[in-house]
DNA sequence: AATATTAAGTTCCAAAAAGGAACTTATTCA
DNA sequence: TGAATAAGTTCCTTTTTGGAACTTAATATT
């Protein structure tokens, strides 16, 4: 399988990975959801190189996850916002928070992230649940299964 | 930021994008929890090369995400299985394949993905929830807070 | 009025990672 | 005896990434 044939498959994982399988767009997307829209913001706080972050804010917005706002006029100048899909990813993030969290920090050597629930007003740990009976999801008790519209 | 710095960041998604951050590792992840043991089974099902898997399978194992489990002596031949610390990642997973069901399927090309949930009996939608009030997470209404144990 | 700074890229080149195909080794199967 | 299997390894080419300097059009400073 080639790279760029991931976008096509029918897995929903891998048509995600074609966007996010790499080194930084989902470190690009975290700092989007910390609320930095510049390019030289996104640039700075994460040292990646400047015509990498081009191609992948480029890329970003081709897939309609950043929405490039004009914010000055001579020179033009873009901000970059989460769409509602790109917001959508808040569950990627923090899933990929809460496990780094828990099982990368061994000796205890990183800060611990916790998360406040600001509507519930409590240390929450973020769980994957059940919509329907609300219990915390447990792969031995879930069957993924393909379903397509038109059976003939 | 050079790549390698990554997991020795404060940050526990730079942390699990150090091991995560590329092509395959996920999907690598994936076929194992859909079942896959063997090198050549996930070389075949996958399309990977095989110094690529090779290089991927020896650091899932350095960082105890898959333990390998010797199942034939002379010639010796393993097996590689998911580790509590492998079988945690389950919530990114689900969260990659609900959002590129989601949002990777604009013009209904691809089967949908649906999750039946045994416990419950239902076709459900997993959902990031808080573990204390069962509210769907959204981003505005969270705060992540640094917890440093030892404040002088 | 001349100079420096800012913002958002672009260009060029070197280094690292990934891809592809064939080879290896020690069995076991037909 | 010859072919197949499983799990890699080797060699070489192509692609991607990294690093630093350059560009352009304002705007701010001396």
């Amino acid at each position: 399988m080639k790279w760029h044939e991931l976008g096509e498959m029918n897995c929903p994982i891998a048509r995600t990975l074609s966007i996010f399988g790499d080194r930084w767009t989902l470190l690009i997307i975290r700092n989007a959801f910390m609320a930095t829209r510049r390019f030289d913001d996104f640039q700075k706080q994460l040292g990646i190189t400047r015509h990498l972050l081009t191609e992948r804010i480029n890329r970003l917005v081709e897939n309609k996850i950043f929405e490039k706002v004009l914010y000055h006029e001579a020179p033009k100048r873009y901000e970059y916002k989460l769409t509602e899909k790109g917001l959508a990813l808040y569950p990627i993030i923090v899933s990929m928070s809460v496990w780094g969290n828990l099982w990368q920090n061994e000796d205890k050597q990183f800060p611990e992230l916790r998360y406040l629930h600001k509507s519930c007003g409590n240390v929450i740990q973020p769980t994957l649940s059940c919509n329907c009976c609300s219990q915390k999801l447990d792969a031995r008790l879930m069957s993924p299964v393909y379903f397509t519209e038109n059976i003939s």
